[in-house]
DNA sequence: GTGGTCTAGACCACG
DNA sequence: GTGGTCTAGACCACT
């Protein structure tokens, strides 16, 4: 049981983010929307890696995130596997952080000269898109 | 009415935003909210510099990006100013950023396990709170 | 102000635990004890790891974990700097965790032979040595 | 006596120490609380990792520690056996370990803001349930 | 100068 | 085979 999937996830050269930000996000997400259930295993970072053709030092830092924000353990010569939820950070501190976010999201958009409208309709849409299966 | 005004506009330390960051942001939404109409004069660089206590390099790299963006025009010896709305970026270019930054927010955001509703809600607030008078 | 002191902290080549996880305990204890203050900057990465004789690379994986941690704050380009106190983690998190340290700590100290009492007055001295002028 | 039982040992998944690390504190365990008394078989490592469904090398790993540390005996040809009482370390060994593992548990628990009280009474609490009513 | 990211290649403990 | 740590050296953005 949990056999390894070949994971859907993509580096795009063209984004901005560092490497290690858009595996990091990436798993977050297959996670949040449930296509990775808790339990199931990761792709080895070595393997991982050279699916996406970058080093594994890179992965095993966006590995070690994820496993430091909890929504991965790690077992040592046995490999990655998702956690089981939990409520890690404090309310504040989720405040904090969801201000944070909204706040860099609004000085990006700004700039852009894109109707208010349109906006919360793009955020809704990729929210929605996550099917929250595991987020309460 | 190009007379030079005593820029509002703050650094705070405690911003995770780069200082360059502030400066552009905030430049950005004075001319957004119409506080800084069309043909106003930005202080100097030096000025500025000096107003925020901050290095004259961070403050001419902003500007810089500000001119790059289309939001100021520079009038050779006589300084900045703010330029006339045009479209500034190709349509294309736009969808390309709004998604990138969605894409951003939302791997954020994903992370705190709020409910969709409050995202989208303090989004809009802050998006309102720029009351756009400039921007279509 | 908060002129960058020559850090009380030093790499014992004995210790079992890796250097970087020497480094976050080392630096955690300074702040929790207050002989770091908030907003007192760190030394630099380069600068640590020169004093250490580790690599830099060692020296940033640590203060990056302080980071995500929320015991500092990084600004490119000026430094680290101890960040004020905040409520970081919920409530069952730091149960769980709490949990985990001590079953770890029994089951090292178990094997140890040595008074219950002992052991207690021995965690009870550390604890005091704290001084906790930070925690709540 | 020295009848070979069936040793009350799991092995928790969800558990974060390695699996040898398990089976060696949970040997330990039942030699310290009296339940596998002096003189008493273990299971042999091939059954043992049967019983578990982990790895023979495992379980060989761990009784090869559990033996260098002066718990077991190896009887050539019979197996291993629950050995008598003896000072298993040097005071200055015993002393050097708990120290690292006072400093160790310390700097994690140091991290979580938890009262000290609680701290020293969840670590009593954990001492008590071993009822070492073998060790000195 | 500062921190942050990435690559390359090595060694260790665990299974 | 697995993840974790460390070193070495490079490049980037920010101040």
């Amino acid at each position: 049981m949990t056999r390894r999937t070949p994971l859907l996830l993509q580096i795009a050269p063209g984004d901005p983010r560092p490497i290690n930000r858009q595996i990091v996000d990436g798993v977050r997400r297959l996670i949040a929307s449930g296509e990775l259930p808790v339990g199931a295993a990761l792709p080895s970072v070595r393997g991982l890696a050279q699916q996406l053709t970058v080093n594994p030092n890179t992965v095993a830092k966006a590995y070690s995130e994820l496993s430091a924000e909890g929504w991965l353990d790690a077992r040592a010569g046995l490999g990655l596997f998702v956690a089981p939820p939990r409520q890690r950070l404090s309310k504040a501190e989720v405040e904090r952080r969801l201000e944070e976010a909204v706040q860099r999201f609004v000085g990006d958009v700004i700039a852009l000269d894109v109707p208010a409208d349109r906006v919360l309709e793009r955020v809704a849409d990729e929210l929605a898109q996550l099917a929250p299966k595991r987020s309460a």
